[in-house]
DNA sequence: ATAATGCCTATAAATTCTATAGACATTACA
DNA sequence: TGTAATGTCTATAGAATTTATAGGCATTAT
């Protein structure tokens, strides 16, 4: 299960890459029009910046916006960034590793070996979605849902 | 990340696989032995019980066993019982939904389309996963390693 | 009967997640 | 050069969840 942060992650993206490039947001604006508590979004947002996905403009006229565009932002590495890691258990963790407690070996333990499995179909999937898919998909629902009520007049 | 009670889970099956059918284990035993919270297991096999892995016996020369084979226990089915459920959003769940607390329109919110992707992907490989195979491949992985050894001797 | 066992309810302790406060640093622009 | 507008940072509080424990009850074999 993803954290709210994480979901809050998304939403704030989706409302970035939704305004025109170059025309930064505030953290203020995007709290309001996304319903997201103010000072929770500006630390999901600086982990973001610090996790090359965002960038920031300090002072006045300043705000936030994105750093790629939203097809090269993978829906895993805004996971990576806001949860820590993806792996289901930490003794699979690259960039958070720990040593099961009681492991007496990690190399022919069968929990660890199956969950490699599991890390594996997680991490394909969430690399190869991205933000970009998050707002063509929800674009195309629309879509199909007005198509019908066209259809209907 | 999956919880510790969710690996006691494995290590409590695997164990009980690994003993003769209809010699049912103690709690007590099982605790010691995998070096697990005994009131904490016993809360963790009442669950696999009820949720129709296990069997139990009350009384003198009681104690737990599976009730199923492991060929036939799923990763998904123990990680269903322990965790509540797999969707990485509630309101993708079905045993346990639950809507977005301010999501306008479930049908088109793109975050919900893009992690029924994930969903299903993690159902996949984590149902075609059994308790046999995480065993399986621990005794493979000790067969090879015993190789090496046998070979340097 | 009695001892051995799982079953159940309640609750405590620890940890993690969510949220808030407030001072500080940087910038645009008058 | 001053001032208002902004993001940055550190600390901490509050809420929820996870992990763990206690103790009495119900059932069974002998």
């Amino acid at each position: 299960m993803i954290s709210k942060k994480t979901i809050y992650a998304f939403k704030a993206l989706i409302h970035l890459a939704g305004t025109p490039a170059g025309q930064p947001v505030l953290i203020a604006d995007l709290a309001k029009a996304e319903n997201i508590p103010k000072k929770f979004l500006e630390f999901i947002l600086l982990s973001l910046r610090k996790g090359g996905l965002l960038l920031s403009r300090i002072g006045k006229g300043g705000g936030y916006s994105l750093a790629v565009p939203a097809a090269r932002i993978s829906v895993g590495a805004i996971v990576r960034i806001l949860e820590g890691d993806i792996a289901p258990v930490q003794c699979l963790s690259t960039t958070n590793y720990a040593r099961c407690e009681e492991c007496q070996d990690e190399a022919t333990c069968g929990i660890r070996l199956t969950m490699a499995d599991v890390n594996v179909a997680l991490a394909t999937v969430l690399d190869n979605l991205t933000l970009a898919d998050m707002i063509e998909r929800s674009d195309a629902e629309r879509n199909k849902i007005q198509n019908v009520v066209d259809y209907n007049i």
